[in-house]
RNA sequence: GGAGGAUUAGCUCAGCGGGAGAGCGCUUGCCUUACAAGCAAGAUGUCACAAGUUCAAUCCUUGUAUCCUCCA
């Protein structure tokens, strides 16, 4: 074989485009056409507002390393991506852009508006997709889709049609949770509440009789024209007298009565609050308990309207607040302000404050699908990793409320409702009407407003599969297997995706939920736009290359827990990448003159049937930790794997071999190290995509490419426990004396001599001959000796214990005996304090009969260990004291 | 008010009832014919606190403290 050259130094930048280019062009992530099970993913569709941030790069790579394990066990897998055209926020977007032009959406019209917005989304869309793409996500792009594109729109309208049948779907006069800024309805999950500073004012209403007043405490004076009654807690003996009176309320010529409902909390303020059901969610509750009107007081832009005193309106609530408060002071009846700290809601958008707004609105009624959706966690049908999540659920689903799904928008997919403009009929339907069905006009006007964005998303594992229609996509890759999402939106959208589910296809529409963490800056703040401390996933891999990120998130991913990470965090990554890059590298410029030749078990070394099996061992613990979605433990698997088990003791064992070996043991050892490091590349492929192709290809026992070749499998057989152990003594050795030449700063290049003493006719002093030179490499060592029989003259050598054997090293010169019997004298105390422990439990009845035997035994074994070393300790300061 | 999480080395965090771990940082020595983005050796811990269960607790249970998140 020739050399193979790879260039001087790692740099991503010369592969990781190519090869993203040259799978794409060969068709690598389409499922394949095997017979296995499927495994199917669906990402999670980023909004085509933004550009894409570290979380979506966490969250990208996790689903990048599921879907290339699983390919790799040969099964057809799918992982679909695509896009959400997230409307309020794409919505906000353009009308920000606007507004620097000085227009609003209205000056445009409605058509022209949508048009703009979609030239916004394609250019949203085309920069994440090149961000994915860059990321190295092997997503199948030929199934991409968008949460608007016309298959899917044919989903919404067939979702809402089918629930309006099924008479899930109402239309009605609520309150809701209103977006001045953004003029629209938001659902409650929309509203981010925020404790802010605030004043509770105590106002007086007189009774209209004359008689006197009560004092009611109120945030929102400002509210009062819409009072329609005061309400006290009806166990309130303060108050029993006065119930059913009336009141006159102030600023205004109304009247209104006292009445009781048990909601009211009689600590707080007076213990009388003003009922206010148009402006307030729990008034809108009493309200409805005891038929009281609901006077609104907003206008759609959050102005007061005409049903406020004159003098009031056209202002916004905090204006109109103001001189509330005044007027009520001039006219005597404000008694006390306070400062007073509440919680406020705000948009989830633009965080402006939000009003409850009475307004009409459209619904699901949430219960009936709430409810297959917890019995499919009952089943067993989800699990969520990790599993305490599943309490959030739960617990959202039995405390659901009705979902307000119209918004007041134009960007996304319009409400199938039509009214018959002449006899008013509503014709809901899955195709748009040419007539009445009752009266035959063709003057039908369609419901003005929007779907919320998560009434599309909620369909999205069927949706991009092709439902309605049974596609043979649907077929096969329906219901997917897992689902990767941060936390925060187990509501939004997990929950609801498993509703939807449920109720359209009567089945889960995945199994595995695995939650991540979300992702922080280093002092564990989230990543913002507004805090600016946000890194961008592409200035990583232009920094260090995509494998290096999505390496090191996986490697600090931890089930769950939020990453806290800096641009430096990435170099853990990297030097990984710059490591295999080196071995590789080294292994590729020694196989010039050799030939690959088969490898057969029984001619394999000690040495090497250790690597088998500590890849063997590696297999296993990755196909474990992968099962459980435990992506660390994998990554710390590989890593510990290939950077210390192969290069910093395989390798390095093999140098020897391959510098004074005969041809044929060249040739056979070459040949393993071309094994292993084969086998490494399809090993890491999914957590190092790339570089493991870049190198796979240049392998000379490589076929086709790494992203499709199999996945290497744990097999019992392969364990070598002989090997592990005696390997491990080996090491120890090796330790034992590079610590010992540490310790008294021995140059490198002065090699000592050393005799092991194994005084015992095993494996172990077996292998340790046939490695003594090896063993010597390892030490710096001029000569290796062992010695079973104990009658190597040791005098003048330097001492160390080891589990089975004793180490000299003959250091004549530059040893300092004091500190070196001062450090044995430690050890031995070390050693006695653990022996003690031993001792104690070995004594212990209890212990004995009550653990497991295995525990008992090695117990045992630990006990004659620290006595053997206390005792070669003592016999090691004899020694030294006789130099 | 309810729920969940966190508390382990200087930092960021793993840890699966049985002799405390990783990465980074730090100290020391080495440019050993792949890698100084490297190699080797080392130091640093009341596993938050208190009780309990157990032969045995960093791990299980219950409290306490501090911090964080979500829900109302």
């Amino acid at each position: 074989m020739k050399a193979v050259e790879l260039a001087r130094n790692y740099d991503p930048k010369d592969f990781e485009e190519r090869i993203y280019a040259e799978w794409k062009r060969k068709k690598e992530f389409g499922p394949s056409s095997s017979d296995k099970e499927h495994f199917s993913v669906v990402m999670p569709p980023p909004n085509v507002t933004g550009i894409l941030h570290m979380g979506h790069a966490l969250n990208n790579s996790l689903q990048d390393i599921i879907v290339r394990y699983h390919r790799m066990l040969g099964r057809p897998t799918l992982w679909v991506p695509g896009t959400d055209h997230a409307g309020i926020a794409t919505q906000n977007v353009v009308e920000r852009q606007l507004q620097k032009e000085g227009l609003r959406r209205q000056d445009l019209g409605r058509e022209k508006f949508v048009e703009r917005t979609w030239q916004v989304k394609e250019k949203h869309h085309d920069i994440i997709k090149k961000q994915l793409e860059k990321m190295g996500c092997s997503c199948d792009w030929d199934h991409e889709r968008f949460t608007m594109d016309e298959g899917l729109s044919r989903a919404v309208r067939e979702a809402f049609v089918t629930l309006y049948e099924r008479g899930l779907i109402y239309k009605g006069k609520y309150l809701v949770n209103y977006c001045p800024k953004c003029g629209t309805a938001l659902a409650d999950d929309e509203v981010e509440y925020e404790n802010v500073p605030g004043k509770l004012y105590d106002v007086r209403y007189p009774y209209a009789d004359g008689s006197g007043f009560i004092t009611v405490a109120t945030t929102r004076p400002e509210t009062m024209f819409g009072d329609v009654a005061v309400a006290v807690n009806p166990e309130d003996e303060r108050y029993t007298s006065v119930v059913g009176k009336e009141l006159l309320l102030p600023l205004t010529d109304r009247k209104i009565k006292i009445i009781t409902d048990s909601f009211v909390d009689k600590e707080f303020g007076t213990g009388m609050v003003k009922i206010t059901p148009a402006h307030d969610p729990n008034d809108w509750e009493c309200g409805r308990r005891h038929n009281l009107e609901a006077i609104n007081l907003l206008n759609p832009d959050g102005t007061l309207n005409e049903n406020v005193p004159e003098k009031y309106r056209g202002m916004k609530a905090e204006e109109a607040r103001k001189l509330v408060v005044e007027d009520l002071e001039k006219g005597g009846y404000l008694v006390k302000t306070t400062d007073h700290a509440h919680d406020v809601g705000h948009c989830y958008r633009c965080h402006t404050t939000v009003e409850p707004y009475l307004s009409e609105q459209w619904f699901v009624s949430m219960k009936t699908l709430a409810d297959k959706a917890l019995a499919a966690w009952r089943n067993g049908d989800i699990v969520f990793y990790p599993r305490r999540w599943e309490n959030t659920y739960v617990h959202w689903m039995e405390t659901i409320r009705d979902w307000c799904i119209s918004r007041q928008l134009w960007w996304g997919h319009r409400i199938p409702v039509w009214y018959c403009q002449d006899c008013g009929k509503m014709i809901v339907s899955r195709e748009n009407p040419d007539e009445c069905p009752d009266c035959h006009s063709h003057n039908l006007k369609q419901d003005e407003d929007v779907l919320d964005t998560w009434f599309s998303s909620w369909l999205w594992p069927f949706s991009t599969l092709g439902w309605p229609d049974k596609t043979p996509d649907l077929e096969k890759f329906f219901p997917t297997n897992t689902l990767v999402s941060a936390y925060d939106i187990i509501f939004f959208w997990i929950s609801r995706m498993i509703m939807a589910s449920e109720e359209f296809l009567g089945k889960a529409p995945f199994r595995d939920i695995v939650i991540t963490g979300l992702v922080r800056d280093i002092q564990g703040r989230k990543m913002s736009k507004s805090l600016g401390n946000g890194i961008d996933p592409i200035e990583v891999i232009d920094k260090y290359g995509a494998d290096a990120m999505k390496f090191t998130l996986c490697y600090l991913a931890a089930q769950g827990q939020d990453v806290m990470i800096d641009m430096d965090s990435f170099r853990l990554g990297s030097r990984f990448a710059n490591k295999i890059w080196n071995a590789t590298r080294y292994l590729l410029m020694n196989i010039e003159g050799r030939n690959l030749v088969d490898i057969q078990r029984d001619k394999l070394s000690i040495m090497d049937r250790w690597i088998y099996s500590r890849f063997n061992a590696a297999a296993g613990e990755i196909a474990s930790a992968m099962e459980n979605y435990r992506f660390n433990e994998a990554a710390q698997t590989i890593y510990s794997f290939f950077w210390n088990d192969f290069c910093d003791w395989y390798i390095e064992a093999s140098k020897g071999r391959l510098l004074h070996g005969s041809d044929e043991e060249k040739d056979l050892q070459v040949s393993i190290l071309m094994d292993i490091l084969e086998k490494s590349m399809r090993l890491m492929h999914p957590f190092l995509s790339f570089i493991t192709e870049e190198i796979y290809q240049k392998l000379p026992n490589h076929k086709g490419d790494v992203i499709c070749a199999e996945y290497p499998q744990f097999s019992a057989e392969l364990e070598d426990k002989e090997a592990d152990s005696l390997v491990s003594i080996l090491q120890e050795a090796a330790r034992l004396v590079r610590a010992a030449r540490a310790n008294l700063q021995i140059a490198p290049e002065k090699k000592l001599r050393v005799v092991i003493r194994i005084v015992a006719d095993n494996a172990a002093s077996a292998f340790m001959k046939e490695e003594a030179s090896l063993l010597a490499t390892f030490m710096s060592a001029s000569s290796v000796t062992i010695d079973t029989e104990g009658k190597e003259d040791v005098k003048g050598a330097l001492p160390a214990t080891g589990i089975g054997f004793e180490a000299f090293i003959f250091v004549r010169e530059a040893i300092d005996i004091d500190a070196e019997i001062k450090r044995l004298q430690n050890e031995i105390e070390k050693n006695e304090k653990l022996l003690e422990g031993s001792v104690k439990k070995l004594s212990n009845e209890n212990f004995i009969s009550h653990a497991k035997p295995e525990a008992v035994e090695k117990e045992k074994s630990k006990k004659a260990e620290f006595e053997d070393k206390i005792q070669k300790s003592k016999e090691h300061i004899e020694l030294l004291k006789s130099f």
